[in-house]
DNA sequence: GCAAAAGTGTTGTCCTTACACCCATGC
DNA sequence: GCATGGGTGTAAGGACAACACTTTTGC
């Protein structure tokens, strides 16, 4: 009991300084955006949400929401996610801090920019409070805030990540055809790429599971689905060295 | 006047719900630590400073400072670049942030991690105050607060960024050897390289400038010394495409 | 049978790797 | 002349880019 009192003591000693260091900070409001990428009839899209603020009326906005004492960064933004979609499991991950001092015209705000991935046939939107749905991410014009710019950023940081992990998988349902696989590399980096050597490209990685089912309910020939093999990706992850620019 | 006043009166209104929205959330000290790598004796460098903190004393701590009122983050982080080591014009980018709600015993702390490089040579570390001083990567052992995670999260982000852009120019002087290029790779990436592989791989990328100088005081057959050729990279980024993992 | 997309192989080029000997300098 | 690191070339293997025809299905 005493032993405990008096580590209680001591510690309470060693942070005295701690404290008021602390306290003399100035202080910001921090918040956390979302920008949640899906993937639907071959279009790279975003969810989105009109603005509550009457300077930003009719423009939509990112997801995001301020965090709470004591809340986890991570924490706050599968908040969000969870309060807004309803959705658990969910790729995220934090990508870049914005902190301009006028970004806000409430005064000023820093917010730390999340990018989500997610598989929208998983998750039918229920709600659709204030025209909360998903755009099509080329056909965006301005959002309010800064949003454009984040989103933007976060467009690039995906594009650079999808070369060199397997991220594509959370847009897409458990069981998928390489034409759709395709398809979201050539939406997401804007390019097209050649066939053959697409799919030579997967063949040769042997990440895919050739599950024996086919699409359904197309007018030409069927092409096979596939599951991603996370498992075989975990264990053989390998370190890269090379250098190149 | 009176369309300057009425645009006044309008603005006004329309921020009128913006301020109170920001007021209303919770506030929090920002810092911005600063992760400043260089290069000396072959070795891969990190600038630290003994804690201020009672219950850090005897442990070193990254160089940081709070965010001011209404000042920019980037500018946060070169001030105290400026400060601590008078330095201008020094590679810096932002990193990630840290916020874990206990990372700072002193309270809440959300702190903005930057990776700054800096020729060592250039700059002659005058002020000692606090054991300020550069202590080598591989040998430090533990930190003050979470800093060895965010030192190692750094290096990381080094490791990486180094291979995919010339980074490392900005830890040698205007004139270096390959020879010093080379171990410059080798400090950061920890591995060894094939010297006539990595030789190649540089005039094959045709950025270095042979000066026709050599290096001086060697006790051995003087290697030529290089500049980079910082215009010609700028001209010729190119986009890369490919999918690796 | 026609439209629409699936599926499949080869070749040339380039990049990467592995590897061993002679050269210039200081002492 | 010896120790130290500088400087160089080649051959093999692997990855990537370009390119065209046959197959399966729905209508």
């Amino acid at each position: 009991m005493n032993i405990k009192r008096d580590q209680d003591i001591a510690s309470q000693q060693l942070i005295q300084d701690a404290v008021p260091l602390v306290l003399s900070y100035p202080k910001v409001p921090l918040t956390v955006d979302c920008v949640i990428f899906g993937f639907e009839e071959n279009k790279l899209k975003v969810l989105l949400i009109k603005s509550d603020l009457k300077i930003y009326k009719n423009k939509l906005s990112l997801l995001g929401d301020f965090v709470k004492d004591n809340e986890d960064l991570d924490d706050a933004a599968y908040r969000i996610l969870k309060e807004r979609t309803g959705m658990n499991n969910v790729f995220l991950d934090q990508v870049r801090v914005f902190g301009k001092p006028d970004r806000h015209p409430g005064g000023r705000v820093i917010t730390i920019a999340y990018c989500s991935l997610l598989n929208i046939q998983h998750h039918a939107l229920n709600i659709h409070d204030h025209e909360l749905d998903w755009y099509n991410y080329h056909a965006i014009k301005d959002l309010a805030f800064d949003h454009k710019e984040i989103m933007e950023y976060c467009h690039g940081w995906l594009q650079k990540n999808i070369q060199e992990h397997p991220l594509g998988f959370n847009l897409l349902p458990d069981k998928f055809s390489l034409r759709e696989l395709q398809n979201l590399y050539e939406a997401i980096l804007g390019v097209t790429l050649d066939r053959r050597n697409f799919r030579k490209k997967f063949a040769s990685m042997d990440l895919l599971i050739d599950i024996n089912e086919y699409e359904q309910d197309v007018s030409h020939r069927p092409g096979k689905l596939y599951k991603f093999n996370f498992e075989k990706y975990e264990k053989g992850k390998r370190k890269w060295v090379g250098i190149d620019f």
